[in-house]
DNA sequence: TGCCTTGTTGGTATTGTTACCAACAAGGCA
DNA sequence: TGCCTTGTTGGTAACAATACCAACAAGGCA
């Protein structure tokens, strides 16, 4: 089994996806760098707010951060995360089945 | 691009997994089934977070569970999470790498 | 230099999460 | 039936996460 603290490095992962802005943000970033202004324009939040999701996935390390003239470039560092949405699906969809399962039992 | 709706679906799923407990607990469930004690052993906490913990993972449709005799038998049912795991390590091994060209930068 | 654009940081209120204890419910068994 | 084991649920306190506004910092450009 693994242990307490290598799960706990695993959780501060997950935990920088486990935001549906954030989400949102690795899944426009897996076609490619985009620009702060880019991403913020994605949203109807409060640019605080998007720069602080940003630096969540920074400090998780997906992502990273250049400044290029005038604008602060995004990139996605490691792009298999979104082979995870993947399963997610798996989970809705079987959330779904086993759901149709319950309304045919009644 | 995914929708706000969609990305708060998964991000629900990807929340039930941010957690040191909850992710060792999948750890455990990826070898097979558990009961609750075996579960609740592992851990130096309240039956009730143990309890409550195992409801989040359930709600969320990664384990379900079933009642056995005088056991509750608690079971993975969407094992591909853990290959999920393998990108986790890949952002970790990442980050050290970076953290290394930091330190041999100054 | 002064101003504008672009993001980040600080402060704060609101909300969500987590852990514990206590109480309860369900079922096995003497 | 009475008691024990096994888990769940309710209540609550402590802590973390999120969103907004305001203020700030850095750099481009007139």
């Amino acid at each position: 089994m693994i242990t307490m603290e290598e799960a706990e490095i695993r959780s501060n992962i997950i935990k920088a996806m486990g935001h549906p802005v954030r989400l949102m943000m690795i899944d426009v970033l897996k076609d490619g760098t985009r620009s702060f202004s880019e991403i913020f324009s994605l949203f109807t939040l409060d640019k605080s707010t998007v720069s602080k999701h940003l630096l969540v996935l920074k400090e998780a390390g997906i992502v990273t951060s250049q400044k290029t003239g005038a604008d602060m470039i995004y990139r996605l560092e490691v792009p298999c995360v979104t082979d995870f949405f993947g399963c997610v699906t798996a989970v809705i969809e079987n959330n779904v089945r086993r759901q149709q399962v319950c309304l045919c039992k009644r």
